[in-house]
DNA sequence: ATCGGCATGTAAACGGTTACATGATTTA
DNA sequence: TAAATCATGTAACCGTTTACATGCCGAT
């Protein structure tokens, strides 16, 4: 007996965001793969990670689709660069792509996977290589914090409107750091636990 | 001029936690494919996700590899199955994967782009999909917290050793816990954010 | 009879990672 | 003169995802 056939037309729904993450990018600044790869260890990179070979492989895929534009920008003192631009057509896209709702995302998480594989070889072990997450966790911790500080100061509630770009970069960076304050906490609590036997 | 290689006998440092979440489950339990797959759906699973497709083309190598071994199961009135349980290499493997440090994951982290996204869209649009993300997380973290009281009561300290397997499970659920009531936090700080505009 | 659960796979497509590659300019 | 930064790629490999596939058993 045949199988049907079951999907007509829609091509790929969920997965594939860094297509998504470079128009986001390219919406609040347009610039190079280079550049890009750049942001890609700072800000947008704290929740999305991209490599410049695989940004400048979707960039070019990108700009066939005309999703993005490029715009050739002749440097002194440095090799000329393709800025990119976002077309309709790529806005186009990530509309659609935040209207359409996505899984909460699955976990990869190593760690704990190391932690209840410990059970079976040296619990004692393990104490060094989670203080050493610990330590990478408090790391981003400051750095978020000190972002805040200088990208986000308070301000008095002056009646005048709310950026929604700016509030909404805040919001995602206060995820960041709730992360890292939950995580921190959490291995104290593995490290206190692996430290009973 | 000729590029050096330099990296010459240490096979992939990092990835592939598959062959080791794979093991650990077995050391906790012997089973078999299919209820390797039913597993990754629910305990383990909750902090690493595998198909069934992927369990079973990494179980056949693994074997292959000597990692584990297979006992046929006759059974009646179901299918015949084959059990597997971890060998001497495959705890071996495990043990060595346990003591070489691995990165603090980076995140991918979709709904985070979709936030900063919508300041190009409709942040208002965004509100449905934020609350169901938020209610994902409520009933995750509801059935964390039923399996807590099932499978860990408060136990008097009456002088017993502790039992690490049982302790180290706990404490990882316990990291299940943490990150989905900051979540459920954060998901409310983004709503707000996401209304008031 | 059909549906859901048990049990085991193959194959293709796609995304991400790593290694390799080039070449200019500024700074120490 | 060596190292770091700017700038852009190719190729191979590996892991993940999705679609397709088979067949038995028990319950409705």
């Amino acid at each position: 007996m045949r199988a049907l056939l079951c999907n007509p037309l829609h091509s790929k729904i969920g997965g594939m965001a860094l297509e998504h993450a470079i128009l986001v990018s390219l919406l609040e600044k347009p610039g190079s793969g280079y550049e890009l790869a750049r942001r890609f260890e700072r800000s947008i990179g704290y929740f999305w990670t991209a490599t410049h070979q695989q940004i400048y492989r979707v960039l070019k895929r990108m700009e066939n689709d005309g999703w993005v534009r490029a715009r050739e920008v002749p440097q002194q003192g440095r090799p000329d660069k393709r800025e990119y631009s976002v077309a309709d057509l790529g806005h186009a896209a990530l509309s659609s792509w935040l209207h359409e709702p996505i899984e909460p995302e699955s976990v990869r998480h190593d760690l704990a996977v190391k932690i209840r594989g410990a059970a079976f070889d040296d619990p004692a072990g393990l104490v060094r290589e989670v203080e050493r997450h610990r330590r990478a966790h408090t790391d981003r911790l400051a750095h978020y914090l000190a972002g805040e500080e200088r990208d986000f100061p308070p301000v008095p509630d002056d009646g005048t409107p709310p950026d929604a770009e700016r509030e909404l970069q805040h919001v995602v960076l206060r995820g960041g750091i709730a992360y890292e304050r939950m995580m921190i906490a959490w291995l104290d609590d593995v490290l206190a636990t692996l430290r009973g036997f």
